[in-house]
DNA sequence: CTGAAAGCGCTAACAC
DNA sequence: GTGTTAGCGCTTTCAG
């Protein structure tokens, strides 16, 4: 019943602690045969490793490094924000955190940061971009040993261990339902802008938000994808024409980011449309209470960040995942849900 | 720049680590003098102790026990289940978890509960009673220097360190928010069904919902609040009565436990009106797929629950707590982003 | 390739 | 009241 220590599992193998502790962290110089006897009696025992005496006695710290997109995007600011919390706290416990910006339109230059990061990380979360040097990047990361998450947007193809985001294709079919139920029954056009159909997240949710409305709400026409390219201005623009040019326009869905202008050219029209958009965050808080945005969908930044960290840490310490904990929910706010400021 | 340790702050007072480590954890047997002294360089050099090599050197496990409701509530029942699973990992990292039962919906047996604890807690969490008794039982242990938190149902009088739960007035607007909007502006009456109107949580719920109708949504009536006892078949009962009896009602709100009931019920009935109910679970996701249920509005109970546990032990350390991580949201549930079963 | 032993930062007996 | 010291379970030189 007492816990099993490194010493009771040397001393089965018939070996020293040393050893075992080389076999557990899979560092080399240890005969093949060796290490096979020293598994078994780590299984027979069913040995857990205690990772905070680990960390104790370990000197050198973990590095995890974040792979951000560069630019002004609120979401990601606020994903940077929370990991900044995260680094003082981090590194008493041994962990250094490290941020790198690349762009993340570019797949080729996100391909250029992964190849130049240098051998000294454990762990890496790249913001990925569906591009085939991104995904050779990735992989040969992983082939040397790092651990490897894709945050918020994924690239399915990869050897990366996780994907930390929402279901993003869920998320848009909810924005339709959303629109849906909200327009309650009236004929109309709907419009989508994303920030681009390139990246995979919101494709997918556009995919999702066109299939649910074709198939449950007969009443709503889909409109063609806009495209406002994450940037507030450009998006202000792409909606101001959408609000000139279609007459018949219900409701409309900002399915990327550059939010904080559509609000601007739906305030600036008076147009009395549903308006449903994604992330939380000062523009949307305001606009909700006004009246202006009427559902916001979100996937909190602050968890997403934690649920890399942790994840990592799992990954580099050879610990369960708890799959309920990381699961990123996709969260509804309606004015009256609306969490408090921090 | 290096990590300041107990000898150098030892040193800088000119005492010894043991008498640091009394000051620190606020053990008896150090002349005042002293350990304001202790305290004073503390805060000069800004020490942080090590709460992981703490853990490691401490030779008793800490212990919290965890008072939830007897009785069949599905809630509670997944409250039980991630408390079970956080109890192996836990006791890992040298902390038990107990479970113990008490009738919530009497104040006294709950009060004799929380008194006859022993003194051998270092944390409790208790599903509160608003009752003075229950107030004095949580003052008396709070006064022994048990760190005591609410769970799920709060009691803001006391002297508990902290609520975990949600903000329950906010969850009762939101129902009546996304009620007022499924009902797309057609007139009539609403019901709503809560356990009981004396469990804090379940009358704050009613307050909220009647405020957001009765201001914004002129065209629906709040019917008087019913109460079902949390229980499926009492629930069910007073749902079948509801629903012959009221012939214009458009929509339904279950503010507490027994929703299997009223599903039941509403399906009998054949009633296709508007309803919204609390918490996710086998009953709810299927009537959300169905079409029974319209929304769910849910707290997330593995969340609770480690944040319970993240909360005792930063009390109990004496670390800072991570509101923004600490913050149960009220979930929104559609159809469409109803996370997947584990 | 393998082993012995000195810590990591803190706690808790046991002295004084 | 206060100090000394032997661990907690693991990692990491440094020998062999």
């Amino acid at each position: 019943m007492a816990k099993i220590k490194l010493e009771q599992v040397a001393q089965q193998a018939g070996v020293s602690v040393a050893t075992v502790d080389r076999v557990l962290n899979r560092r080399s110089g240890v005969r093949p045969e060796t290490a096979a006897r020293v598994n078994d009696v780590i299984r027979q025992l069913s040995y857990q490793p205690d990772s905070l005496a680990s960390r104790l006695a370990r000197v050198h710290s973990r590095r995890f490094g974040f792979i951000l997109p560069g630019g002004g995007n609120v979401f990601f600011k606020a994903v940077e924000a929370e990991l900044q919390l995260n680094t003082y706290r981090c590194k008493q416990d041994g962990l250094e955190i490290q941020i790198l910006y690349a762009d993340v339109f570019d797949g080729q230059r996100l391909a250029d940061a992964l190849d130049n990061l240098g051998n000294d990380y454990d762990g890496i979360a790249v913001v990925a971009l569906d591009h085939p040097a991104v995904r050779e990047a990735i992989d040969t990361l992983v082939a040397r040993g790092v651990h490897v998450v894709t945050l918020v947007s994924d690239l399915p193809g990869s050897r990366r261990s996780r994907f930390v985001g929402i279901d993003n294709h869920a998320a848009g079919r909810t924005a339709a339902s959303l629109i849906g139920r909200f327009t309650a029954g009236r004929n109309g056009r709907v419009g989508l802008i994303a920030g681009s159909l390139a990246l995979r997240d919101h494709a997918e949710r556009e995919y999702g938000f066109e299939q649910v409305l074709s198939q449950e709400f007969g009443n709503l026409e889909a409109l063609p994808p806009l495209e406002g390219f994450d940037d507030d201005r450009q998006a202000r623009n792409v909606a101001a024409r959408l609000l000139e040019s279609e007459c018949n326009m219900v409701a409309l869905y900002s399915a990327g980011a550059g939010t904080a202008g559509i609000i601007q050219a739906i305030e600036d029209h008076d147009a009395g449309i549903v308006f449903v958009a994604h992330e939380l965050n000062a523009d949307t808080r305001r606009a909700l209470i006004r009246g202006t945005v009427d559902a916001v969908i979100n996937q909190n930044a602050a968890h997403e960040v934690r649920s890399t960290l942790r994840v990592l840490q799992a990954l580099c310490n050879d610990k369960p995942i708890v799959e309920s904990q990381e699961r990123i929910r996709i969260d509804i706010f309606l004015r009256d849900n609306m969490p408090p400021l921090d």
